[in-house]
DNA sequence: CGTTTGTTTGTAACCGGTTTCATGATATCG
DNA sequence: CGATATCATGAAACCGGTTACAAACAAACG
């Protein structure tokens, strides 16, 4: 780094004097809302070129009311949905002329209200929550305050459902995907369903919970508490939740996972055991990241359509931030995925049961 | 969203009336670098909490040099590398009191230019380059020519090498883990070892390809050009890869994949050939993101400490944007983890050898 | 040719902070 | 007690854009 001399910014001031204009000439150029004589306007561009000028944004932004920028809070964007998510949210603000600022909250609510206040230092036109404390069901009051007082502000969207709150609201139809599951697994002929991973006290787990709990009821299946196993949405929790569901004298012959997270982790517990999937064991996931592909055998899962997902988050923002009125509510589809993972319940049909009928290609097996 | 009221927004000249002083005393408690009598100090500071105000960063940003954010733009955060690095890099930009914008380039050079342009308009202190076209070893002439003209205003980071540019760089030691790797390899009697995903026109590929390369020749094992499959850096460029090392007479005992995501394509396609892994043949690869505990077998990875790795990008550009004189290159330490996936080379040791031998838990095996 | 309409352009105010400068009030010191 | 240093504060300029307003000018019309 020999010259760490850096230039000196040069402003629509600069311009308008070589160019011999005023400066509210330049500023007609550059936003094109205004008639300016071709000839003074073609020296300008000139110069613009010249000198790479660039307006700055700040300055743009305090004039005008809006800075075209959105905040993202994301509980984890190393979480493989959450990636997808805001990535497609990214997309979609760009295509519209909008830039984003991205924070991880970690699921911790101090973080998350600390980094909503940034974005409205900053002037963002919309936030955007992903995941996180606005998911859970019992609201923090303190949470749920903050926000309301965001919203007096600045229009909030958020995946998760936050109650009593005026936020904007894109998420998932859980409920659904929870159903396109137990179908599969019905069908395929399984009964012992058992349900692994995630907190009864986010609003989605709640609602494919619920979704679980009725399917079964309405085919005359009793629900076992045993075959509940909440936890979180990690890989240690469909591991450690799996461990506990096969120590059962009545294992299950299906499960359904809350993620493909935890869905990896029951994929190793299974193995361990020295079962096989779907062989012994069905395993069924949500959300259809790029783990449920990788992984053997791949999982059967529900997807998203992350495009749109994003593209409806980030339009709902920008519609509310330009004043427009967007739906307050938008839910996003489901689609099942059928992969390896799932397969008829042992014993059913006209399969050779157990570990010993005939694999499908990248079948796993125990040692 | 029946009341779309929003509030007006409150600035210091509000305060500054409503608490009978000036506006600059208000500015003068904000900033704290200024004495403000006590009395006058704390009436300013209820107002300010009475109103929840904030002060506008725009307005901020404008009258100082410094937005204190810094511009991130990244190949594709869906990546775990990126998300890691990038989580890594915000927690500590956050720490140091700044926010980041992120963009993903998806690897297209407009998209780079582009981005890099709005980060420059929005005034951010500096900007980051992680991956992408910056690691390109024949690095595209206009693209570096952009970069130098950005440097010229901004600090810039990257992770990649651009050379002639007055970038800083802070990079994985990528040729100290592929050393690692082969000697863990060597160490296990493999001489048979194949290199699988990464196009060597980039610096980091290349860098392992020439470790790699001249470790074996170190060894005197003749380098066979059928055991270097390049390709991309994604499962399905390690899957396809590895079914054509598979389809050798005489394969290798032994396979770096160029990263994690790879690997598990190689994982796959070993699999799917019926053969075991470590048992037939050992999979190692770079990178150490979750993949490499979820797959099955967990992967013998290199490790990069992305706390640390976040830390010095971050705390590089912070420094250079405060007009610190950050170190121009700083190399991470890489760290070997051996897991499951890699194993004596099959007709080595005492071990019975090939499918035949114990194998380990969660050691996987063909249908 | 006077009037009307429409195009071009510059001046100046404004967005919401920070900071220099000048001034007045206090405190410190020989 | 007067001189000097320190504290406290407001007025005003500045950061770099946008835009309302007014004025200058040209073209079109009757």
């Amino acid at each position: 780094m020999d010259e760490l001399q850096r230039d000196r910014t040069i402003t629509i001031y600069d311009i308008a004097e070589e160019a011999g204009v005023s400066p509210a000439t330049v500023s007609r150029v550059l936003t094109g809302n205004a008639h300016v004589r071709r000839e003074k306007r073609e020296r300008v561009q000139e110069l613009i070129a010249k000198y790479n000028f660039v307006p700055n944004a700040l300055a743009k932004g305090l004039s005008n009311t809006t800075t075209k920028s959105l905040g993202i809070v994301a509980a984890d964007i190393r979480n493989p949905f959450y990636a997808a998510v805001f990535m497609a949210c990214e997309q979609a603000a760009e295509r519209l002329g909008y830039t984003v600022g991205l924070f991880n909250s970690l699921g911790k609510i101090e973080n998350e209200e600390e980094q909503i206040e940034r974005f409205r230092q900053q002037k963002a036109d919309a936030i955007i929550l992903l995941g996180g404390r606005v998911d859970d069901l019992v609201t923090h009051t303190a949470f749920a305050e903050h926000v309301r007082e965001i919203c007096r502000s600045t229009p909030v969207v958020v995946t998760g459902k936050l109650d009593r709150t005026p936020c904007y609201n894109v998420r998932i139809d859980a409920s659904n995907a929870m159903r396109q599951l137990m179908e599969h697994l019905f069908e395929l002929g399984h009964e012992r369903i058992a349900l692994v991973g995630g907190r009864l006290d986010v609003t989605s787990t709640y609602e494919k919970y619920q979704t679980y709990s009725s399917m079964l009821h309405a085919r005359g299946i009793r629900e076992s508490g045993d075959y509940v196993v909440n936890g979180g949405y990690d890989y240690q929790s469909g591991y450690e939740g799996m461990n506990r569901l096969l120590k059962l004298k009545a294992r299950p012959t299906a499960v359904v996972a809350i993620n493909d997270f935890a869905a990896t982790g029951i994929l190793r517990s299974v193995v361990e055991h020295g079962l096989s999937i779907p062989g012994d064991i069905s395993v069924v996931s949500f959300d259809n990241t790029y783990l449920s592909e990788l992984s053997i055998p791949k999982l059967t899962t529900t997807d998203y359509d992350y495009d749109y997902f994003g593209r409806m988050i980030a339009e709902t923002a920008i519609a509310a931030a330009e004043g427009r009125d967007p739906a307050p509510e938008t839910r996003i589809e489901t689609t099942l995925i059928v992969r390896e993972s799932s397969g008829p319940a042992p014993g059913t049909g006209g399969h050779p049961s157990g570990t010993a009928r005939k694999q499908k290609r990248g079948a796993i097996t125990g040692a």
